[in-house]
DNA sequence: CGGAGCAATGGTAACGTTATCAGTCGCAGC
DNA sequence: GCTGCGACTGATAACGTTACCATTGCTCCG
């Protein structure tokens, strides 16, 4: 072609017999091109097999660059999740997704001037940095959109992508309740996180719903850490009346609550029913394999990229209330629960 | 500053009382500048706070866009490893990393067209995709530089990173005859993977070595997923002389081995060890924890961006000979090996 | 003492796109 | 027939950097 190198705006221009503001509205399917025109462009361009350069795109138009923060803490799933589901919706709209990680160490004016120096244009903060509110609130003295993903907390303004997740709790509580049974324990997250809040209100208020009293010892502390949930299930199983099952806050401490099972020789699920939150690939890989709830992160990470692209054309605009995304759990049945040992018919 | 918009490097000449040339060759820590200037213009860098512009520097400069490519079969986990490592060295060294899918099933020419369109100048390939012919041949006509990560076979001439699988399956087939085991069984994986086969020569070679001599019954097949793993286990515990360890290539088969394990009442690691490969997230969570051989992905990919500069600036150039980065495994120990029951001493 | 050679800078043209504004053309309205 | 308007198209200037000479002053050598 020319030498090699790849056909730019201007090769297709030449070939098309037209000028290159006219390519370029053919390009980005703009305004008004005449059929006739738009077609001869178009041949052109398939032809020459032309394809838009993104640098230049970006440095002539808006920049539009957008990044998805990180703390190190983010487990390489979670992260490697986020951006498969971002990557594509990015690409689809043209932007440039760069990863920034982002420790709560430092202070937020250093992590400020990072963002601005990388000229984002907007930010996806999964969670735990959808929490750090002097972040939140810098972001907005400086005007950077921002989306959050499953925020413990709605920040009032800023668009939200979630799972409902006391509905879900509540669900998978349901599950259990339906299969037979009554005594019913639960794994708290860290109490820091309000979605373990929610998670166990929905369990709360589905237990109540059923008539079924819910004894305190059955509601115990854990941090989402497996070790947490070791000790967290060596509470339960230490009761003088057991839990026919165990519902956890998270998928590591309801493989904790097995490993524990297994170690007093309570057989999962015949014995004892255990739950858990999430579906990480943990869950499928133990046996038995987890029934848990699954948090669709990479359609979440999408919606979030389709959020901020609202959140950065129309500051403020479009529409007036809070932008929201609740996106659809899935609750994923595997080997983990079953009919409780002796089970009582419901009366 | 010059009205909300960000310093450019135009401003810091000004400020500085130099060229932009000038700043632009501090900014890049080029050739001659005396120490003089140089301090200027650091100074008036440091007082605009400026950074430069990744994009003009892109389309100005030789924009160096490097891609990691991957199968949709890669797990996330692994992908957000490889991330981790590839953005910062990428960061680094003025890449623009971006992540492309790349299926076993579009034809050749059409991930070739998307290369090229992209305009990449070089490629990361991470398993299985290092492992494809056609579009190893393909990327070597068009003369787009790639590195090969943990290849099945060493194709000559390209940039490989690898750990040495045969070398840390000795060790490990070491570390459990030092334990004192004898019967140590071996669950290969994927035939079609030549990693599974490296790690089973090492393997055999260590047991030869040690005069130990390995019942072909006591080497089952398997193909790296947890359900061969399971099939595999239960061959080897049906034997009539049962091993006292079981090595098997990765961690899901491993950890289907100990579920196999438990479901027979066989206790591991006192009757049974197991040990895997990998140090997936999933060894850490399992009961009892795996010891396994993990291979430092984040490093690997960190490398494997290192070698692919080398091989975008000169191609072809500097080192004739193969461009190879081997990087250290380490043996993760856990709770899955212990000494063998009925332990006779050595003679 | 004239110029070759070199360190240190500066000017200016790319890089490939989009934004902005200025046309051009045909046609309806007065 | 001129004016105005609306649909369409084109020139040209950004965007912020780096690459490629050109231009200084020097020093050093014959």
């Amino acid at each position: 072609m020319n030498g090699g190198k790849l056909p730019t705006i201007r090769d297709v221009a030449a070939r098309a017999g037209v000028s290159v503001m006219t390519v370029s509205r053919v390009a980005n399917k703009q305004s008004w091109v005449s059929p006739a025109t738009r077609a001869k462009v178009e041949k052109a361009i398939a032809e020459l097999n032309y394809a838009p350069n993104a640098t230049a795109r970006a440095l002539a138009g808006g920049d539009r660059r957008v990044a998805l923060l990180y703390r190190s803490s983010t487990t390489s799933a979670y992260l490697g999740e986020l951006l498969l589901g971002g990557m594509d919706e990015a690409a689809r709209r043209h932007f440039h997704l760069v990863v920034e990680q982002c420790e709560s160490g430092v202070p937020v004016e250093e992590v400020m001037a990072r963002i601005v120096q990388a000229r984002l244009s907007g930010v996806v903060m999964p969670p735990p940095l959808c929490d750090w509110d002097e972040l939140i609130e810098a972001l907005a003295r400086q005007g950077v959109p921002a989306v959050m993903m499953a925020p413990d907390r709605v920040h009032t303004g800023l668009p939200v992508v979630a799972i409902d997740d006391g509905q879900a709790a509540s669900d998978m509580t349901r599950h259990l309740i339906e299969l037979g049974h009554r005594r019913i324990a639960f794994i708290r997250g860290n109490p820091r996180h309000r979605s373990s809040d929610r998670r166990l209100e929905g369990y709360r208020r589905t237990m109540a719903a059923q008539g079924l009293e819910v004894s305190e010892d059955y509601i115990v502390e854990g941090d989402f850490s497996y070790r947490s949930g070791l000790e967290a299930a060596e509470r339960l199983l230490d009761l003088a009346v057991l839990p026919t099952a165990i519902f956890a806050c998270n998928d590591d401490m309801a493989a904790a609550a097995i490993t524990i099972a297994h170690q007093r020789q309570i057989s999962v699920p015949a014995e004892l029913s255990v739950c858990g939150f999430d579906d990480t690939p943990l869950a499928g890989a133990i046996w038995p394999a987890l029934t848990t709830v699954r948090q669709p992160i990479r359609d979440m990470s999408r919606a979030a990229m389709t959020l901020l692209a609202g959140a950065i054309r129309g500051p403020g605009g479009e529409s007036e209330g809070q932008a929201l995304a609740r996106l659809d759990y899935q609750i994923i049945r595997r080997q983990s629960d079953a009919v409780p040992p002796l089970h009582q018919e419901r009366g």
